[in-house]
DNA sequence: CTTTGCACCTGTTGGC
DNA sequence: TGCCAACAGGTGCAAA
C-alpha cells in the first residue's frame, strides 16, 4: 500500500501525538519482517525521549537521544497511535509504548517492512546514504534529472524509480507522472529530452503533492481507528485501468510489463 | 559499471 | 461454490 504520499501523511498524522513523549518500552511480537527486527530495540529506546520524527523517502525516522528508529511500511504496513491498550491483532507485530500509556502499534501482513535501531548519522546508515534526492526538493530539477539519465538505456519508468536517481517514486505515481508528461513508460531513459524532462519532473512533483494534500484532508483518524490505519483511495489516471478509455483521449489503455511491475500507458498519448 | 531477476511474506482476486 | 494460480502499491542484493 505506502507509496511515499502515504508514509508522508502518517509521519503528519503521527507527528503530533509522540513528538516530545517518553518511551517507556518496546513490545516485539514478532521479530522476522525484512530484516529481524533490532533485539536491543527495547533496551536502547526505553527511558528515551522522542525528539524528532523524519521521512527520508519512505523510510519513517524517530529520533532519540543516543539514536534513530527507522521503520519501513514495505507493502502492507501501517502505522496507528492508541490512546491506550487495546488487544493486538494478528499482524500487529510491534509497540512502541509511552509513559502516559499511549502507544504507537505497527502492523505489517506481509512483513515486507522493517523496524530498525541504529546510532550512527543518517547519512552514514548503509540503507539511507546511497539515496538520491527527495522528489518534492529542488535538487530534483529538469536539468538533473536528464544529466543523471544521459548514459541509461533502460526504461524511463524504471530509472524514475530507481532510489539512486530520486527516491519515492513508486509504481502507481511513475506510471500516472508518465502518462501526465506524455511519454511512454518503456521508452529509453537518454532518448528523453531536457524539455520532457522538466515536465516529468513537474508532473512527479505535481501528482505526489495532490495525493499528500488529498490524504492529508481525508484521512484524519490515525487515532485509535480500529480498521485499517488509513490509506486513501485516489482516483488514477491509468494505474490499473487496462482496457479502459484514457480519459485524455479515448484510446484504450494498455499494460506491458517493466522490471516485473504492471505499466500502464496510453497509447495513443504517451510516445 | 549498468542492468536484470530474485527473494522476502500473506492476503485478495479472477479465471476455470 | 470452490480451488488454485497469479498478482499486489517495495527494494536490497546477487549475478549476468
Amino acid at each position: 500500500m505506502p507509496e511515499l504520499p502515504e508514509v508522508e501523511v502518517t509521519k503528519q498524522g503521527v507527528y503530533p501525538h509522540i513528538i516530545n513523549k517518553k518511551i517507556g518500552g518496546v513490545t516485539i511480537r514478532h521479530y522476522q519482517l525484512r530484516w529481524p527486527v533490532s533485539e536491543d530495540l527495547p533496551r536502547c529506546a526505553t527511558g528515551q525521549i522522542v525528539l524528532g520524527v523524519r521521512r527520508r523517502a519512505k523510510y519513517l525516522l524517530l529520533q532519540l537521544k543516543t539514536g534513530i528508529i527507522l521503520i519501513h511500511l514495505g507493502m502492507s504496513g501501517s502505522l496507528r497511535f492508541l490512546t491506550r491498550f487495546s488487544e493486538p491483532a494478528k499482524h500487529d507485530h510491534l509497540d512502541i509504548m509511552f509513559t502516559d500509556g499511549s502507544l504507537l502499534r505497527f502492523r505489517d501482513p506481509r512483513r515486507f517492512g522493517a523496524v530498525l535501531w541504529f546510532t550512527e548519522a543518517i547519512d552514514q546508515h548503509p540503507l539511507l546514504s546511497k539515496l538520491g534526492p527527495e522528489p518534492l526538493d529542488a535538487k530534483f530539477s529538469g536539468e538533473y534529472l536528464f544529466d543523471r539519465l544521459k548514459n541509461q538505456r533502460r526504461a524511463i519508468k524504471l530509472a524514475i524509480m530507481d532510489n539512486v536517481i530520486v527516491v519515492g517514486v513508486g509504481n502507481i505515481y511513475a506510471n500516472e507522472a508518465l502518462f501526465r508528461a506524455k511519454i511512454f513508460p518503456g521508452c529509453a531513459a537518454n532518448q528523453i529530452s531536457l524539455e520532457q524532462c522538466q515536465n516529468l519532473v513537474k508532473q512527479i512533483k505535481e501528482v505526489l503533492a495532490t495525493a499528500i494534500q488529498m490524504g492529508g484532508s481525508t484521512l484524519r483518524d490515525f487515532v485509535d481507528s480500529d480498521g485499517k490505519a488509513g490509506y486513501f483511495q485516489q482516483t488514477y489516471a491509468v494505474y490499473g485501468l487496462q482496457n479502459q478509455p484514457c480519459p485524455v483521449c479515448g484510446a484504450m489503455i494498455a499494460m506491458l510489463k517493466l522490471g516485473q511491475r504492471s505499466s500502464f500507458y496510453c497509447p495513443s498519448c504517451q510516445k
